[in-house]
DNA sequence: TGTACATCAGTGAACGCGCGTTCACTGATGTAC
DNA sequence: TGTACATCAGTGAACGCGCGTTCACTGATGTAC
């Protein structure tokens, strides 16, 4: 039956809060319609009250787990000389306490290779998120704008990378692929 | 009808080599049993007399796309001091002649997205291909082994991180990235 | 070397299954008076 | 503020579709004599 606006508002934020955890666990391709509705406490039928298609939740899904992890992110680098939180934000990055909780992990790491093969709009909503991290990494940078925004992605790449390539791959070689990514000294 | 063990054979390549391709192409999940046998030039039915399940042909094309990717990576390399080897590898790996034509490309690039939810074995056969093409690149750094490998490792997951994130985003996202991971001067 | 027969690679129909999406229906919400 | 009614969020059955896998069948291959 029908529910209040506010009622309806809140079930939405739902649906997306949770497809933002279950697409970064199991993928764009292995996460149903019908799972993101029951992680909202609701049916699969009135999906389409919410949603024009799938697609359209992936979006608002993505951009919700964009921005969780910059929320996170400045939580992180919060309050710390330059050089120690990116450090400190380079070691979490690879660790366990992060790559081992796909759902609340970064997005970039957990669904870009879904995402490559994906619709234009998804690919434009990842890339809004993928500059937004490399503003807030850039801004621990050194140098001239350009220079800094250049270092970010150049050790954002390499993050994702390592993160990606350890996830793919048999436990032993994922662990040497880690700790030789891993900020030296 | 039966066929001649030879034909067999070449029809076994024959398969292995058109879901290489495939699966770099359209992914893990999008490509098909009934797919790779039209590939091939037969009907799905008779999938079953060449592998057991659709993973062992996955971990079979995935051995062959590595195979693959180290005769080029060989051929690349071949006969360069070092300094020069490795910096036009790295040009190569983000151009737009690797990166588009997914179809021939790095599988770690292509695929890893996928093999990270994939089968334990298929995690081991991804893992084999990484150690190999990590030394493979290793071959050409300075160092100890141990120094040559790990920064080989930094250099690979540099390259992976970069073409992911391009692939998976906008163009105009997609081409800052790669520009701002080439080598410098 | 020739013959009889068992083997089995390949075919195409069929299986159960889960997917994204649609739809008739329900009944509380929101609105017009 | 109270009443009558249109709206529409949510439900659960149903749709067509493609998937991985199975199976009875065909007829050339490979083998035993």
């Amino acid at each position: 039956m029908r529910v209040t606006q506010e009622e309806m508002d809140r079930h939405h934020r739902r649906i997306v809060e949770g497809a933002a955890r279950l697409l970064r666990e199991q993928g764009l391709d292995n996460t149903s319609v019908s799972e993101a509705m029951e992680a909202a406490g609701l049916t699969h039928g009135g999906f389409y009250r919410h949603f024009e298609t799938k697609d359209a939740l992936n979006v608002e899904a993505l951009e919700a787990a964009f921005a969780q992890q910059l929320t996170l992110m400045e939580r992180h680098l919060h309050g710390k000389d330059p050089q120690t939180a990116l450090t400190q934000y380079h070691n979490y990055y690879l660790s366990d306490a992060h790559l081992g909780r796909p759902g609340a992990a970064c997005p970039v790491a957990m669904l870009a290779g879904d995402v490559a093969r994906a619709t234009p709009a998804l690919k434009e909503q990842f890339g809004r998120g993928v500059r937004q991290v490399i503003d807030t990494v850039a801004a621990w940078e050194a140098g001239t704008k350009k220079e800094r925004e250049q270092a970010a992605m150049r050790e954002f790449a390499l993050l994702v990378g390592a993160a990606i390539i350890a996830r793919a791959s048999d436990p032993e070689t994922a662990k040497a692929v880690l700790a030789a990514c891993r900020p030296m000294r």
